[in-house]
DNA sequence: GTCGGACATTGACGAATGTCAATATCGACG
DNA sequence: CGTCGATATTGACATTCGTCAATGTCCGAC
């Protein structure tokens, strides 16, 4: 594990909370989960994200990625580390070329925290 | 079914598409969708969301929310507002009390949005 | 080694956001 | 009517955010 058992990630919490519905959540489960949500609430990053989970293989590359907006390459890089250092998405180079795909489960656990479905 | 040509809002257009990795979002949609995830991006926000949720008969008046933090009242009232114009609480005046309820499905449509459950 | 291309980082800037104090509104009850 | 209590609105402020131009880094090809 690299990481320290205390501090959860943002995604490491919403797997583990209660659906909002359900009961009152902590102010400390809240200022945790809020980053992810953040990292949602933007329409280029929605769609970003969408690209990456919809494209071939579950993966995309940058390159596909910049061709899909009209934003400069740098915006979109820093969207993409918005959405990678929130946990939603990993991140792995081959060659020259940088690919992005959809965390595992990070999708799915957030629906399950918003919309009550048991895990 | 699907919409028509008139203007949606985000409730209705998340309750209208396809989950996020099924396929790519359109510009037009991210765009409609994002304030929804927005509204629900403030840890504040959350936690109001969630008091409300579980709260006894699915509805909280005011008076019981802004006793559960530690910001003013006009602040909770602002939070309140954001929540209730982005169509994910219904408001109800009712003598002296103002009381929030969760607009049914919203939470569901937005998980099936972001989880890519079968609709 | 050098060049070129893919992607990231930095710095700057206007726009949007969260908060509070002060004030307004509005209905219930003397 | 006048007042009081519950909630909303306004105005101000510091902070955060989205974007771009310029620049940096890394790697493969020649």
């Amino acid at each position: 594990m690299t990481k320290s058992l205390l501090r959860l990630t943002a995604v490491e919490t919403v797997a583990c909370c209660a659906p909002l519905t359900k009961e009152p959540l902590s102010a400390d489960a809240a200022e945790r989960i809020a980053p992810l949500l953040k990292a949602l609430a933007d329409p280029v990053r929605m769609r970003l994200l969408s690209l990456v989970a919809s494209h071939q293989d579950g993966e995309a590359c940058v390159c596909d990625l910049n061709d899909a907006f009209d934003l400069s390459q740098p915006t979109i890089s820093h969207h993409l580390k918005v959405l990678h250092e929130s946990g939603l998405l990993d991140r792995s180079k081959r060659g020259v070329w940088v690919y992005y795909r959809v965390r595992p489960t990070a999708l799915t656990d957030l629906a399950a925290l918003i919309g009550g479905v048991a895990g």
